[in-house]
DNA sequence: GCCAACGTTGGC
DNA sequence: GCCAACGTTGGC
């Protein structure tokens, strides 16, 4: 049974529209080490929910999938890169991205507080931990919300 | 723009 | 290994 998650971004930065373009992109720049660990339990095809965070108002505004299993961050090896991290070896990585690939667009964006407010979702990483920036999320959680997102 | 939450760093 | 200082995230 695949696992699911939600995967936070800025859409000032990049959206689900700018998914939608490009079709896959590479999660990049995670920084954080607990989203790291979780980043490399992903497998292909595994359902992510895309989050707008910072955002007016932030919520889930898509459909995503993991694409490709973890590897190394190269950006984290390039010199003057604004991910450049000099801890990282080539030989041992300290940082790993995914690709994900674009599923679709909610109809209705889902916004955090018709999350907080929906039973079911109680316990979801993103309405109680609001930092990590990549959540496991239980498949419960994931079908009410792609249901809330489809609604009419 | 503020600031609470919380992760990381570094002195000891 | 503790913990104060500091930096970042992200909702509001």
């Amino acid at each position: 049974m695949a696992r699911c998650w939600l995967m936070k971004s800025e859409p000032e930065v990049y959206s689900i529209d700018d998914l939608e373009r490009d079709g896959s992109t590479c999660w990049e720049g995670v920084r954080n080490y607990q989203a790291r660990n979780l980043m490399r339990e992903m497998e292909v095809g595994d359902p992510v929910l895309f989050y707008h965070s910072n955002a007016k108002p932030p919520g889930v505004a898509g459909l995503a999938r993991v694409s490709r299993a973890a590897y190394p961050d190269h950006f984290s090896w390039e010199a003057g890169h604004k991910y450049f991290d000099p801890k990282s070896a080539a030989d041992e990585p300290r940082w790993w991205m995914v690709d994900v690939e674009y599923v679709g667009t909610l109809n209705h964006f889902v916004p955090l507080d018709d999350l907080k407010a929906e039973p079911g979702l109680e316990n979801m990483v993103v309405t109680k931990r609001s930092r990590l920036s990549v959540q496991p999320v239980r498949p419960e959680e994931y079908d009410i919300v792609a249901r809330m997102g489809t609604k009419g």
